[in-house]
DNA sequence: TTCACGATGAGAATCGTTGTCAAATGCGAT
DNA sequence: ATCGCATTTGACAACGATTCTCATCGTGAA
């Protein structure tokens, strides 16, 4: 079977598990680490059955989804306290940060292009207070690489 | 495997050539798509070069990388435009959307955090109006694996 | 030109995720 | 409670993007 329509689903206790594991925690969790999760609690439910509920989850909007950055899906529940964070791409340090301009200016922008329960990702990345140091220690002693320092847009 | 940045890298005409290609185009385009671009035009590099090629432009910042609904890891130059989306999660329907705002947020909050070289990506889901309404009526036939998406400018 | 070492290429190895299909299960009707 | 039947599940194979390995090549410096 190809699709499963949002309206008629099965509630089965593997589902059950599923939500639960994922309401448990207010982190991004991947698919992988809530199998695990299940099964070190004595939950038996099969690695395809998590990917497939989670997905089904994500499509109809009862969790958030984004993909960390070596790639893996990572999911959410919803209803979860919503923040960003500033990862620094040199030594992976991680700030949580908040504000409420970005969750008003996502959700106004969507709305005028009439598009409802809107959810939003966003991730920022540069280097930390520590790594922009270190970074200015080791420089080069040829002539820099054609590396532009402008990288946001203001 | 660990981050080289700052050091100085020597130059190749492989890596000269997938910058270039890269520059060619203002879309997020994946190592695969470049790799393949390459090939046509007569340019054969590695596939294996052109991965660490591009990981390593991101690590110093000379292009933008975030990953694509699917997982892939798509890069872009840095200076091209920069703007974001709103995808319907029931038909895949993408709407391209800019806004200073979020720019100046993401820029102020990771500066009061001390980052520097700070870049940002940010997506937004919703229902398009066209699902919002199908949904309401009855079920709704929902993308297959891969999202079926149609870019629209907003 | 020669040397030392970073960069490259081809293919194998990884590993998250998806596809397959027979068996198990939930639900409405009986 | 039971039956019929479509949806789900689970074990495992299949996939595909990315990384690793390592012998060989190319580049900057002497």
């Amino acid at each position: 079977m190809t699709d499963q329509a949002g309206t008629e689903r099965r509630p089965t206790r593997q589902r059950a598990a599923i939500a639960r594991a994922l309401s448990a925690s207010a982190e991004f969790r991947s698919a992988q680490e809530i199998h695990a999760d299940l099964a070190g609690s004595g939950t038996r439910v099969g690695l395809a059955t998590v990917y497939r509920n989670l997905q089904a989850m994500a499509t109809d909007g009862e969790v958030d989804v984004i993909r960390s950055p070596d790639g893996e899906a990572v999911y959410r529940s919803c209803s979860t306290d919503h923040h960003h964070h500033v990862v620094c791409r040199s030594c992976g340090l991680a700030v949580e940060v908040t504000g409420d301009a970005v969750e008003r200016w996502a959700e106004a922008v969507a709305a005028a292009h009439g598009f409802t329960q809107v959810r939003h990702t966003m991730e920022m990345e540069g280097l930390c207070p520590a790594c922009t140091a270190s970074r200015h220690r080791s420089k080069v002693v040829r002539r820099p690489t054609q590396a532009p320092r402008r990288v946001v847009d203001g």
